[in-house]
RNA sequence: UCCGGAGUAGCUCAGCCGGUAGAGCAAGCGGCUGUUAACCGCUGGGUCGGGGGUUCGAGUCCCUCCUCCGGAGCCA
């Protein structure tokens, strides 16, 4: 006898005529009066749950499985058997069935026995991992981000763990969370009466980050393929369906590598992720399919089947305008693509995945590589149809003479990007990267319509209760 | 933050021109059945988001605040 998740019963790994046992959680019990009991259990290790099948003649079967309902945690032990119903290969007959905890009031247990709506679910998301599709939203979750490691591991990237603390501010990326120590309410102050941060903790102000690109570029100029996959920060009120205030990301730099090998390498980075998705979780994804988005599957097949297209900003711009179509934010050159615009140019104009490239260079940060017309930089946006940006990313600047030209222009302090200036003063090389939002990425493969759902607890503007 | 929508039973919702609260699901009990979104019957379950106002009377009309959802901006 042996005690095997539920996935491994499934797949045969205990043949039928073998005793086994399985350990999880009640989703539904059904009785028949011809003296059985019907017991679906659930425990994560597969989209699917095992049916346990109770006789009556249990010695526990009037006192606790009659009154097992949805929540339940049950150790059943029994024999593996052929199902003669058409749902299941195979279910468990029961010789044993150990109720481990009951659920105290069914009646106000959230997770009740029937469907609830994801808006819902995130006022008891201690609760609704245990159900079917936050269920299979964490399957696919670890499934992208072991796939991710693999890749890079298959392909010489070495795992940085970049710093969650800094005290680089301004790196351009949205308002960040001040991390201190000070007391709050009565913080030391200095002469002039400003509060002293050289008291707080790390003797100077310092936030949560806001990316790891910077530190991450340290390593690349010695490791030359590097990537970092952690937790980021932005401070902004953000209230959509795909900002979160904590997120994860992923990013990639490579030495010597220029704009159009970094446009490369994201397209073979995402095609390999959505593959391993493909692959690895088709139950998950045919519940997706089923339930949330029909398309979900085949747009992932296509997305993984296409060649990315390549286009310039300034041709980008162009065809837009030229688009007859009708803008809610007119286009024109030197404008931020919108929404709107990106999502035309998917999928509309093109019906694949864009990469747009060299963008002017007043709207993009000061980190990224001038190109030689004077008024672009090798930036790059992945876009993708159904999501828009996916990948934003670019040529670093390797020159030190232009980067402090850009940031004087842009009033940074030299001094607070010492350590950063100093990799272009030893020893610099062109080199490239880019940053993919790891939910925005579950949200793609799922077709999950909101961030707040791919995201174990998700923190938003005034949410961060679990 | 801006624009729009919505807060009524554990959940999802209905509730007309103001007259004192409804359904489905869930839950409990019973019936039936190798069941599987089970089915049939009965029962319990409500500070109608909070506060204020109009009115003989407010779930319904007005003001205000709060919360949630969708879209936009910021971005990943």
């Amino acid at each position: 006898m042996s005690t095997l998740s539920i996935r491994d019963v499934l797949a045969g790994k205990a043949p039928v005529g073998s005793s086994t046992t399985i350990r999880g959680w009640v989703r539904t019990r059904r009785d028949s009066k011809a003296g059985i009991s019907f017991i679906h259990v659930h425990d994560g290790s597969s989209f699917h749950t095992i049916q346990v099948v109770a006789p009556k003649e249990l010695p526990n079967y009037e006192a606790d499985i009659l009154k097992l309902g949805a929540g339940c945690s049950v150790i059943c032990t029994g024999e593996v058997v052929a199902s003669p119903g058409r749902e299941q290969p195979v279910e468990i007959k029961a010789t044993a069935v150990q109720v481990v905890g009951w659920v105290d009031d069914p009646e106000s247990y959230p997770m009740a026995k029937k469907a609830h709506t994801l808006e819902y679910l995130r006022e008891v998301a201690h609760l609704r991992p245990r159900t079917n599709t936050i269920g299979a939203v964490t399957r696919v979750r670890h499934c992208l981000a072991q796939a991710i490691h693999r890749y890079f591991h298959e392909h010489g990237f070495f795992w940085v763990h970049t710093p969650i603390i800094t005290a680089s501010d301004a790196e351009g990326a949205g308002a960040m969370f001040r991390v201190s120590t000070l007391d709050a309410m009565n913080p030391p102050r200095t002469a002039g009466g400003k509060v002293d941060f050289a008291q707080d903790f790390f003797g100077r102000e310092s936030y949560l980050t806001v990316s790891g690109q910077l530190n991450v570029e340290t390593y690349c100029m010695a490791l030359s393929r590097v990537y970092t996959f952690g937790p980021t920060f932005r401070a902004e009120n953000s209230n959509t369906s795909r900002h979160l205030a904590e997120f994860w990301m992923i990013e990639p730099e490579v030495a010597f590598n220029d704009l159009a090998a970094n446009a490369d390498l994201a397209e073979d980075f995402l095609k390999y992720i959505f593959r391993a998705v493909l692959n690895e979780q088709p139950d998950d994804m045919k519940f997706f399919a089923d339930r949330v988005d029909k398309e979900c599957i085949s747009r992932v097949e296509k997305f993984v089947g296409s060649r990315f297209e390549r286009m310039d900003y300034t041709e980008a711009v162009a065809r837009l305008e030229r688009s007859g179509e009708k803008f809610e934010f007119p286009v024109s050159w030197g404008i931020d693509l919108q929404s709107e615009h990106e999502r035309y140019l998917t999928e509309k104009l093109v019906g694949r995945p864009v990469v747009v490239m060299n963008y002017p260079r007043d709207i993009k940060a000061f980190y990224m590589r001038q190109n030689d017309d004077g008024r672009t930089v090798a930036a790059m946006d992945v876009l993708a149809p159904g999501i828009g940006e996916i990948i934003g990313g670019s040529q670093r600047e390797e020159r030190l003479e232009l980067l402090d030209r850009r940031m004087d222009e842009m009033k940074l302090n030299r001094e607070a990007y010492w350590w950063y200036r100093d990799l272009r003063r030893y020893g610099t090389v062109p080199h490239a990267g880019f940053g993919l939002g790891f939910e925005r990425t579950i949200i793609y493969a799922t077709g999950m319509a909101n961030i707040r759902d791919v995201i174990p607890f998700p923190r938003t503007p005034g949410h961060a209760e679990f």
